[in-house]
DNA sequence: TAAGATTGACGGTTCAATCTTA
DNA sequence: TAAGATTGAACCGTCAATCTTA
């Protein structure tokens, strides 16, 4: 693997950076605007939604919210729960585990913000490409995807 | 604009969510155990590298730097004086402005830190592209940069 | 009054240590 | 001993208020 980089890799590069920096500060803008729930909020909440009966182990569930850790996930669970929009369920078989559910008052609230979210999408990311350019960076961010996340050492 | 999001388009946006924070994450592990600086320092201390005279307005430096506020470039521009990476000039002119400037020790730990860098971008990014593809993402991206930067109210 | 920059208080995230059950 | 999950402490980043100079 070269580890030099060129001008033209770089520039993709900063654009990949520049345009999730800006693309994401403006849908979050938008979500507080309408006094809808931030992005991490969501992406818990949707993972959720489409799991299986409305329910994830706190392991599972940390492994899908790519962008929090572990103990982010449950900090982050608690307020969530605090606000009644998810709750914890202890299993019998496993009692070391413990279950993530989505409440119809979570349900009800990522109703709400799914509108919100959508438009950001549409708007500021979705409406400028064309349907070449988005297949070609689907499947390409796929790839880099599955390749980062699949390294483990080094 | 249409407010609905179909299936192609949220694969496009969930792979691009999913291989930013991957591919961050990998980086950002690969520069800590080679005791290397992470990514929030990297990015000011370049800004300040390409500039003339290695030396930026507080203001034209968070402007820069994307990826923090104005205040949290303030809060980090304190760490990296406190590390003595960066320093801080008052100019007579204009006696509110502060510059910051990178010190020779800030461009030695930079340049340590850029090859480590650098292997990351090329093998998590770079390497997984086609040149074609590099092409369009390039473009696209930009593009959606462009317009989420310009876009002021709503 | 406004522009440049900083600060205090706050909220959120992480790491390492801990607790509990297997 | 290990796996699942949580917690305490520290760190980081943001907002709103503030300070200083124009």
């Amino acid at each position: 693997v070269s580890d030099a980089i060129d001008e033209f890799h770089l520039a993709a590069w900063r654009a990949f950076i520049n345009a999730h920096a800006s693309v994401i500060d403006r849908i979050e803008d938008e979500l507080a605007r309408e006094g809808q729930m931030p992005l991490t909020w969501y992406d818990v909440l949707v993972a959720l939604a489409e799991a299986e009966g409305g329910r994830l182990r706190m392991n599972d569930l940390a492994r899908k919210v790519v962008v929090l850790s572990r103990s982010g996930v449950t900090r982050l669970a608690d307020r969530l729960e605090a606000e009644g929009l998810l709750r914890r369920e202890r299993t019998a078989t496993d009692r070391r585990g413990a279950y993530a559910v989505i409440t119809p008052k979570g349900q009800e609230a990522l109703d709400r913000a799914r509108p919100v979210y959508a438009r950001g999408i549409a708007g500021h990311f979705a409406s400028r490409l064309s349907d070449e350019e988005v297949r070609t960076l689907t499947a390409a961010l796929e790839r880099i995807d599955a390749a980062a996340r699949g390294t483990v050492g080094s």
